[in-house]
DNA sequence: GATCTATGTAGAT
DNA sequence: TCTACCTAGATCG
């Protein structure tokens, strides 16, 4: 679940159903002080990343990151017994949510979200984003763009899906040199992770394909990956690439897996 | 039922 | 570069 789209969908989510009241926030597994914020009006939920937010108050945020495995559950009442390991319940008027599994649940001062949203680069799906302030780092950087595309603190929110297929997309390989990117290839990187993320917030997985600009004649169709979404090479080691039929290739860089296609991205 | 794998990150080595 | 974290779904037998 957990890029980028997914928090700020999960964001887009509390705050339709559990801003502007006051919420009853419970931690059934008590790994999580929720006692700080029981009881208060939520003010907003947002997303940074990979990093949600719901703000009670001054001093009073409540920051989570779900990592590899965590998952936000949403029900309407009736609110029944929590199954299993629940770090936090929030329950609002109408619905209530239960996370189970994340890496982060922790309640932060206003000055420990500063810091930790300062430490993160921007975030293509924040209207606040600069993507000129990535462009200078990967055009300073000797390290891969691949690599790059994956550090939180050069750009926010991209993973290990949305990087191998916006390179893909771009006929980019990912080992490629960042100070090889120049400003019009970056900008039109930046506009596709745009677009691709905007839609994976809207429909709530990630589709890549664009069936227009595969060959008719081959008869080759996107299959949909174990991830719910159409894609062009993640996760599809040794199947023919949907555009030349080339076996997608696999390596393991900084502990990811990455994969890419040998003819449409060359080195 | 056991085992493998993963859309992530921090901290140790 | 390695390990731990910690969960669920897919796969194996």
């Amino acid at each position: 679940m957990p890029e980028g789209h997914t928090l700020h969908r999960l964001a887009r989510l509390h705050q339709r159903r559990y801003a502007g009241s006051a919420v009853e926030v419970t931690s059934p597994q008590g790994r999580f002080p929720a006692a700080e914020v029981d009881g208060r009006v939520l003010l907003r939920a947002e997303a940074h990343g990979k990093h949600l937010f719901h703000v009670y108050g001054p001093d009073a945020t409540v920051h989570v990151h779900l990592g590899l495995y965590g998952t936000f559950t949403e029900h309407p009442h009736p609110v029944t017994e929590p199954v299993g390991q629940v770090r936090m319940r929030v329950v609002g008027p109408t619905h209530w949510t239960d996370l189970r599994g994340p890496t982060r649940c922790e309640v932060l001062t206003d000055g420990e979200v500063a810091a930790l949203r300062g430490r993160l680069g921007p975030d293509p799906l924040r209207r606040d984003a600069r993507p000129g302030l990535v462009f200078a780092r990967v055009a300073a950087s000797r390290r891969s763009i691949g690599v790059l595309l994956m550090d939180q603190a050069v750009i926010a929110g991209v993973g290990n899906v949305y990087r191998a297929e916006v390179l893909f997309r771009h006929g980019l390989h990912p080992l490629t040199p960042g100070h090889r990117v120049d400003r019009a290839l970056w900008d039109a990187i930046w506009a596709d992770l745009v677009l691709l993320m905007r839609d994976g917030v809207k429909v709530g997985r990630i589709d890549t394909v664009r069936p227009e600009h595969l060959p008719a004649a081959t008869g080759r169709a996107p299959r949909e990956d174990r991830h719910g979404g159409e894609v062009y090479v993640y996760r599809r080691t040794g199947l023919p690439c949907l555009v030349c039929g080339t076996p997608v290739a696999m390596a393991v860089l900084a502990a990811r897996n990455l994969y890419w296609c040998p003819v449409c991205q060359p080195e």
